[in-house]
DNA sequence: GCGAACTGAGAAAACGCTTTCTGGTGCGGT
DNA sequence: ACCGCACCAGAAAGCGTTTTCTCAGTTCGC
């Protein structure tokens, strides 16, 4: 008590530069302006003089004035960040993501935030709600939750943009990728190889894209009623496609399309441990291309993704939806594209169904 | 100026939630109490009746009340928030380290924001900069500047960590892999198989990890007179190591020490397409052990950084600053581990020299 | 030569929160 | 019964900016 009353005593409201940066009023005292002053010069108004303006800023350049981001933000209400939630950065794809929406939004001066939310789908929503709170938008990767949460929290996190997820919430834009689409080209691909016994390696059950790989292998199906599809569980990693050689091979299946080239590698290498060929004994298909899908032994043949470019789309979205740009939130579908390379070839021995 | 002031008339000092969103003030009104009294509610101060912090507490669910973080950090002078600064977000090692990093900082509720700095060495000092200003501290990681810009900065951007990278400045701790030991490991496995002819397929010129690469061969090369060891450029990605196909059969070498481990998959990638036996013809070496590494055919030898981890320890460093725990900054060296997998094995022909 | 319009800069309010300061109430001690 | 102390909540002062408001000093027009 006494200690702090002396300490005011000695230091009567003097403070200057209290936090120990050095801030506007420094500034301002030292071209001896007003704060006012300061913030237009740095802000390039043009209603203040010359002269004044010159030894403001020759004020700050001599104390490397540099202002605060929060003080601004406070009173600007803007941060010029934008938040990123993804289900898992050790994943390739939401790397490439992050990786186009940092580029494209650093061109527009935004920085990202990321929040990972280890797959745990009740942390998404919290991680959402805290990281929109900070930032001026958001970038949904992929949510897990439910269509239901989902929809429910989506008005609060506005502006917001989806990556892989639709809602039916308003005003929400979504760039998906056709993953049923591609499934079913890749299918097509292993068909006309003259496999007629298929297996599909699939992705974590939560995710949507995984859903929307198993209703294009439905299609699929229906319009090819001769080709058997076996289902397998899988995940989306390495280790996945790894350890999924023995369900693969008790399938009976030639042609394995896997969730993505990471499983696709797993299973190659798995195959290879036992001695098998890809793609002389089973074909192997991934889902993505990622950079190294091109450098495996075979070299894989998959299904491209302009996935950077969905990231950096998603800054386009999200800089229209901040600026209020009223373009209706169209999103977009993204269709792959058929990357035929050496890990497919002819069916070996059709063994159920024969042919021609 | 009429207009204005009628408004203002018919809206005397009411703005209750002007900016949309819902304060602080709104709950006090509603809760009948002051802001003060909500704020300490809010952070669980126990100097106000349970009666009213019930009341507070119903009010704040009701409205779905969350506390603007802008607010809150210019009244606390924190963010919770670090930052990270990589040279390429593209490339799996950084992505590594930003996982690490993003994972434990939000353990202790910290996020990260990052900046990408597309390997342009101007830029990096204006991202640190800036994400500093942003942030409760910072990660640089394997920085481009000059020695003599970095200590320059340094103090600026204080607390900061280092990752791959020494300064001078007082009071920055580094963690550092020794890359220097690793590429001896390396080159002593490879002249364990016989092989007498090695060659380094080098990384980007300003990274100071290439630079300690290079130191440690030097060293390697002093006290294994009778091996020769061809430079040759390089760069950090696949494409590299696939373009130098030609450069690396010229060398002549046997013995091929990758940058990385992806040139490493390249170069190999490269290397089978001339049908060329790894390692029947040539041993090739990686370095990093990214995930991908167990799995490339042949598996790939390679020296192993636990550089997940690195990111972890970063965090708990850069805490540790934060808290103005006056840990001296120790910093610390990691050993890379040698991973003798299937992509070395015994020269086919010493050719310029004859052992034993 | 005087009022109106204009210019430019300082004063002050605002942004949304935390925290110190202040003051009223109720209690216990003497 | 009175003084003092502890307790608790409101008032207000920050935090570092931007921006509106205000006002003094000019200039212009008539």
């Amino acid at each position: 008590m006494l200690c702090s009353k002396a300490l005011n005593e000695g230091f009567p409201m003097v403070r200057k530069s209290a936090s120990g940066r050095i801030g506007i009023a420094d500034v301002a005292i030292k071209a001896g302006v007003s704060h006012a002053t300061v913030s237009r010069v740095m802000n390039g108004n043009f209603t203040v003089d010359p002269e004044i303006a010159a030894r403001v800023r020759a004020a700050a350049a001599e104390l490397k004035y540099q202002p605060n981001p929060v003080g601004r933000s406070l009173a600007l209400g803007k941060t010029d960040t934008i938040g990123i939630v993804v289900p898992d950065l050790a994943n390739p794809t939401f790397q490439a993501i992050l990786r186009g929406l940092s580029r494209a939004a650093a061109q527009d001066g935004y920085r990202v935030l990321i929040a990972d939310s280890f797959e745990v789908s009740s942390e998404e929503t919290i991680l959402a709600g805290e990281a929109r709170r900070r930032c001026d938008g958001l970038v949904l990767c992929a949510p897990r939750m439910s269509d239901a949460e989902l929809e429910e929290i989506a008005p609060s996190l506005h502006p917001l943009v989806l990556i892989n997820r639709t809602t039916s919430a308003p005003g929400v834009p979504s760039l998906v990728v056709d993953y049923g689409q591609g499934v079913q080209d890749i299918a097509g691909h292993l068909v006309e190889l003259g496999h007629t016994r298929l297996a599909f390696l699939a992705g974590p059950p939560r995710s949507a894209s995984n859903g929307m790989r198993l209703k294009g292998l439905e299609t699929f199906k229906a319009a090819h009623l001769e080709v058997e599809v076996t289902m397998l569980e899988g995940g989306s990693d390495f280790d996945t496609g790894h350890e999924a050689v023995d369900a693969v091979l008790a399938s009976g299946a030639t042609g394995i399309l896997a969730f993505n080239d990471l499983v696709a590698m797993g299973l190659m290498s798995g195959l290879h441990e036992r001695g098998l060929d890809v793609p002389g004994d089973i074909s192997v298909t991934g889902f993505d291309d990622i950079p190294f899908a091109k450098y495996t032994t075979p070299a894989l043949t998959t299904a491209a993704v302009p996935i950077t470019e969905l990231g950096e789309q998603a800054w386009h979205q999200l800089r229209a939806l901040i600026r209020k740009e009223g373009n209706e939130a169209p999103g977009s579908s993204y269709q792959p594209r058929l990357e035929v390379r050496a890990s497919t070839g002819p069916a070996k021995a059709p063994r159920s169904t024969v042919h021609g």
